[in-house]
DNA sequence: ACAAAAGTGTTGCTCTTACACCCATGC
DNA sequence: GCATGGGTGTAAGAGCAACACTTTTGT
């Protein structure tokens, strides 16, 4: 009995453990089996427990969108989510992110940064699952792109309008959003929301829209134009039905050399 | 041939195989075992694949500094590291990172943030771990019950003589010092840091160590004093050789006030 | 008395705010 | 010519930085 015992000690407790796990996933890899709350693809080998969650906003028409994605299976479908995705083993959860956002956009050069990690135990109802969130600002000359990618199952939502979300998507929404607000203020990344070449008052307009405040027009302008963040490009708008404005675009080297300085904005 | 390979299908690829898994990790974990990067504990089960990191700040003497342990086995053998931990199923991610802080320092009132999650595939050596780092304020008052609790394996470090950190920890403790910068101007949570009763100077050299700066001492008291957080306790300092100063303490609840409107402090 | 830190006063300057007003363009 | 948004001017006042100065206390 003792002899037996240390036998199974000695194969189960050793690697054969281990080599046998393998197996197993690796089996039902190849099958590209799905259980509850895992998922296995072909060839790829995700994390468990851990996926990525990305709000992507947009400025159309003077108003924040955020990018939705319709659920197709289980039991959210035809439930809206923030896009997401699974970790796989090779990659850093910035890549991962950005794969998740290419897959869905086909856009690769997007501003991207990270929120936090959001894990109550019961936030994903079939199985424990931790979720990093992002966020991510696309510019509105980029839109076409992305609607016509995947234009079923994704769309754009006003901030303001938006439909009900899955799990504790509306939580990492607002988290986002938060977000997006303190780090507007540091930094000029609102940049990120708008075309290369746009007026003054899109600009004001845009920290209106985030920021959910009004602010005066004269006094915008004197105080973006001092910090010489801005490029007069000499060309103006066409075809508009009032005073044509100037076109600025932003100063890429006057931006770093910022904010290695470390500046901020007060609006 | 083929009625093989269904029987195998309907087998494997069912749900057998989830029970199967389950055995063996019940196995592992009825016997302790422990696998490179994979961490059993009898009745509790672990989220492989992902930990906790804590910064924890403490103030003392006019300085900041940092609690470290001492890794005791492994290849980081005496080597530091900063204090973590793993998930259980059960918690959440702040629960775990509250119950790592208790253990270590005996604490449960702690002042605790999420920082971020950090996850390139090679920041742990043994195998892909990613990590959720948080940062923790510890007033100096609480210290003696830190240090008696671990003293052997903890240790306060200055922030401005850290030893060699192992892993991404250096990373980690910067992004902990970046946030504690950024948030210190948003909210007051440098009260985490001093004690019950302080000194104005005390407050103002508390800033000045966080944010590496350089203040005027009249300038700040009338700054600090304009915005009513603070409460003289009509008490003095006592046995200084000098004119004794006015302790104050911090009003809770203007802070809460101010909170939900949000304000800056800006220096 | 003097060292050392607490605490007050003052002044010039910058930045902010609020609002009045002129400019260009299409309908 | 008038509506619409583009863009400049200005004046009052708040806020801030810099630094000189007075007060209190222990040795």
């Amino acid at each position: 009995m003792e002899i037996l015992k240390s036998w199974i000690d000695l194969f189960l407790g050793g690697f054969l453990i281990e080599i046998l796990i393998f197996t197993i996933k690796f089996y039902k890899m190849s099958k590209g089996f799905i259980a509850e709350g895992e998922k296995y693809i072909q060839e790829e080998n995700f994390i468990e427990a851990v996926t990525i969650d990305c709000v992507v906003f947009g400025f159309n028409e003077g108003k924040m969108e955020v990018l939705l994605v319709k659920h197709a299976e289980g039991i959210s479908k035809d439930k809206w989510g923030l896009p997401g995705g699974w970790i796989t083993e090779k990659e850093s959860i910035d890549d991962s992110a950005k794969r998740v956002l290419r897959d869905l956009t086909g856009l690769d050069n997007i501003f991207l940064e990270q929120l936090q990690a959001f894990g109550e135990p019961n936030r994903f109802p079939a199985s424990r699952v931790i979720t990093i969130g992002y966020y991510a600002l696309v510019k509105s000359e980029d839109y076409e792109i992305a609607a016509g990618f995947t234009a079923s199952e994704a769309k754009w939502f006003l901030v303001e309008a938006l439909p009900e979300l899955i799990y504790d998507h509306k939580m990492i929404f607002e988290a986002a959003q938060e977000k997006l607000r303190n780090r507007v203020r540091q930094a000029p990344i609102g940049f990120n929301l708008l075309p290369e070449k746009f007026t003054l008052l899109e600009l004001m307009h845009l920290y209106e829209e985030i920021l959910d405040v009004k602010m005066d027009k004269p006094n915008f302008r004197r105080k973006f134009l001092k910090m010489k963040l801005l490029v007069d490009i000499g060309e103006k708008q066409k075809d508009v039905s009032h005073r044509a404005a100037k076109l600025y675009s932003f100063d890429e080297e006057v931006y770093q050399k910022l904010t290695k300085k470390g500046f901020t904005f007060e609006f």
